[in-house]
DNA sequence: CCGGATCCCGAAGGATACTG
DNA sequence: CAGTATCCTTCGGGATCCGG
């Protein structure tokens, strides 16, 4: 019998989407969350700093302009392309406060911060492997170096 | 006394990068692996079918055309240019044979296997959670659909 | 002023042909 | 087989303008 819930069964051994095949809408869906600007929109949301006063993993929302300024170096078109195709696809929500200058807040939804749980993970090790891809790299250099120099004189 | 490796260490809230900021290495770390030909790479070259009849988790190889059909749609440009920068950082290892048609094999590293982890998840995500989305989707569309016309008349 | 739509341009990515 | 080289198309960034 089925003791699992419906987002369980989902999630798990189903296959009937391939993401490897070019044609398949779930390699569509991973190109998309392949993005770097959809990662760190993700992560902003995600990991809004303080762990709230109620205590709970209540779904953070964030101003239009608080993920701009978190985000730096992303242009305002990518920011709202993205947050756009995010809400789309249900993994954020978007609310429309017309006050004198309007407020528009981005949260998560729970699709959203299922995603986030992995794209957090992409964080992390980008900032926890990082000496390790920079020595990586200088040895890998230093290699592509010698065997120009090694046909040298 | 320190009971973790190094790479737990490093791996582990170490904060002297951070992904968020524009100039910071790491940012542009985490660019590059949020990629859709990155998370697909690492994906063909950790899921690769068969367990081993050996039973380990030896690090997989993959030859470049195995690579260029499983991932299908990628061009030779992005495949190639996709592997180096990973073989640069260190995430992968190149192999070359010298055989009558030139032999090319590709494997991950431990930090390639590391990342791994989390891109698989990425994919297993957009696979177990398709049909979500296309349903959100849906109704986001009829939703917007549906206020054009409350407008008409 | 906030949030975002639009236009223009340079850069990144795809298709194809050719080479060791 | 495993790339490199050459186009050419598309996408992303910057600046500007608009609606409230």
């Amino acid at each position: 019998m089925a003791t699992q819930t419906a987002a369980q069964q989902r999630a798990q051994a189903k296959v009937e989407y391939d993401a490897f095949l070019a044609g398949c809408p779930s390699r569509a869906l991973l190109d998309r969350i392949s993005d770097k600007w959809v990662v760190l929109v993700l992560c902003a949301l995600g990991d809004d700093t303080e762990p709230s006063t109620s205590g709970g993993d209540v779904p953070r929302s964030m101003r239009y302009s608080q993920l701009a300024r978190r985000l730096a170096g992303v242009s305002q078109k990518m920011l709202t392309q993205t947050l756009r195709s995010l809400e789309r696809d249900g993994l954020l929500t978007r609310t429309v406060t017309p006050t004198v200058p309007v407020t528009v807040e981005y949260a998560l939804t729970d699709l959203g911060a299922s995603l986030h749980r992995l794209t957090r993970g992409l964080g992390t090790w980008a900032q926890g492997n990082m000496d390790a891809v920079l020595a990586n790299r200088e040895r890998h250099d230093a290699a592509a170096g010698a065997d120009v120099g090694a046909g040298d004189r």
